[in-house]
DNA sequence: TCGGCTATCACCTTTGAAACGT
DNA sequence: AACGTTTCAAAGGTGATAGCCG
């Protein structure tokens, strides 16, 4: 595990008085963050994860889903998803592994997923799981929903944020730690490439239940097309695991011969042992064009990393050019002790605003009498044209009262969608030369860091 | 010709309101 | 009247499939 951290404020002047870390500023430190349902995470990952992508948006399955810890009861947090891409290529489906079929397309319209929740205090982030549930996926460029936008064939992984502040306004000047977990990362397809990623998710997610073999699978569609039904069977035969398919002569031979063939269940403890040891990836590209490192075999050590930074940036979030203090010697104490859970936890103390609750404008989400006092009712504010981001559809009005993501929004002139240049979504322009030196973070190493820059962590990191 | 995308399908779960019982 | 449980229909999610498109 690696932390990279950088607290040095990256915006030229101070932010206001009443959201910046001021004189009466704390520390805050050990914030933790682990993911739920790690080991299926994993058997999906060792397959080589895919997600579906389609034009009216499709859910995340598995879903994210993450518990946290460290947190201040008290205080207002925020929490943010927003997906990154994994390297600068586009892949293809060939001969049952991936493989680069050239150079990224332009990065679709960043767009971040704020938990429906925030901003709600620490204590109710932290009572239980985290989850995303609600947070869809899409290839339309144009959504109006406020889905996330992601290029089919290309390799993503979800970062999540979180965000001490009293309300989405002050969130520009808070202080904000990410995460991200290796093994969630995937592929968006607009339709399944690899069959034993389709049988994972029809084994695991409720909705496809009916897919099952053991269920009426076999009769559906069978009276109505025989030929459909015939294929049908035919990719039951392979998904279960009678078929040469499973096991292909070809298939990632390099990367995966160790792979458990009996994947189609949900890991055991003891497959779980397994996995452990022959941590392999259907990703025979990445190694080829050194990509990306490996994930750490047959360890527990969660490489995943977080940062933190004030925001605005003076340039787009550089999460992969800030300073590094030194990596983290260990994981997390819990890693590997029984809870079964990925998890980072934030080890050095960082800076945070005082939450400051006769200001705060913010309504609360907790059901019943809060621990923290009496909680502000704050009415509608108006956050147009401050994020690009994307709600569930359950989020709460005042809150946020706005689809403020859309980022073709004419209220919205933010830098990072006024100048589309060479390619639709280019680069922000002002990226500073002070942050271009390469930095090397859990275990991942980006062939060119300069790529990097052109994702921003939030839209409105161009403030 | 082929790979990727999309509309549509049937099956399933989830959800919330209505009905009912205590 | 209030509360808890059950029932049921609508909404929505799922992968499979066929056909379209570049």
């Amino acid at each position: 595990m690696q932390s990279i951290r950088d607290l040095k404020p990256n915006f030229s002047g101070p932010p206001p008085s009443s959201m910046a870390p001021g004189p009466d500023a704390y520390l805050q430190g050990n914030i933790r963050m682990t993911l739920e349902d790690p080991e299926l995470w994993k058997s999906f990952h060792e397959i080589g994860t895919e997600m579906i992508i389609t034009k009216p948006g499709r859910r995340m399955f598995p879903h994210c889903k993450v518990n946290l810890s460290g947190l201040i009861p008290c205080a207002k947090y925020i929490l943010l998803v927003d997906m990154v891409p994994e390297d600068g290529f586009r892949y293809k489906w060939n001969k049952e592994k991936w493989e680069v079929a050239g150079k990224a397309e332009p990065q679709p319209p960043c767009r971040t997923y704020l938990h429906p929740d925030s901003p709600a205090p620490g204590s109710h982030w932290m009572k239980q799981p985290v989850s995303f549930l609600k947070l869809k996926l899409t290839n339309n460029t144009l959504d109006q929903h406020g889905h996330i936008i992601l290029h089919s064939m290309h390799r993503y992984h979800p970062r999540f944020h979180i965000v001490q502040a009293d309300d989405l306004f002050s969130v520009r000047w808070s202080v904000f730690q990410t995460f991200t977990f290796p093994e969630t990362s995937f592929t968006a397809v607009t339709a399944y490439q690899n069959t034993k990623i389709t049988k994972l998710k029809i084994n695991h997610n409720p909705f496809a239940k009916g897919f099952r073999d053991e269920g009426s699978t076999k009769k559906r569609r069978a009276n109505k097309n025989p030929t459909a039904a015939e294929k049908r069977l035919k990719t039951s035969e392979m998904l279960n695991g009678d078929s040469e398919e499973d096991s292909p002569p070809d298939f990632c031979q390099s990367s995966f011969e160790g792979y458990n063939r009996d994947e189609g269940d949900l890991p055991k403890s003891k497959e779980v042992d397994t996995v452990k040891d022959e941590r392999y990836s259907p990703w025979g590209a990445e190694r080829e064009h050194g990509v990306r490192t490996e994930s750490p075999a047959g360890t527990d050590t969660r490489d995943m990393y977080n940062t933190e930074q004030l925001v605005p940036a003076p340039s787009s979030y550089q999460p992969y050019r800030v300073h590094e203090y030194g990596k983290s010697p260990s994981p997390s104490s819990s890693i590997g002790s029984g809870s079964g859970r990925s998890s980072f936890e934030s080890r050095v103390s960082d800076v945070a605003t005082v939450p400051d609750h006769e200001s705060s404008r913010t309504r609360t989400h907790e059901i019943g009498p809060s621990p923290c006092g009496p909680q502000h009712l704050p009415g509608p504010q108006d956050y147009s044209g401050v994020l690009n981001m994307t709600m569930g559809q359950t989020s709460k009005p005042g809150v946020i009262g706005h689809h403020i993501y859309s980022p073709y929004s004419a209220e919205q002139p933010l830098g990072q969608w006024s100048n589309p240049s060479p390619n639709q979504y280019p680069p922000p322009h002002h990226l500073t030369t002070d942050y271009t030196s390469p930095a090397v973070h859990h275990g991942y190493h980006h062939g060119n860091v300069a790529e990097w820059s052109q994702y921003p962590l939030f839209s409105y990191s161009c403030w």
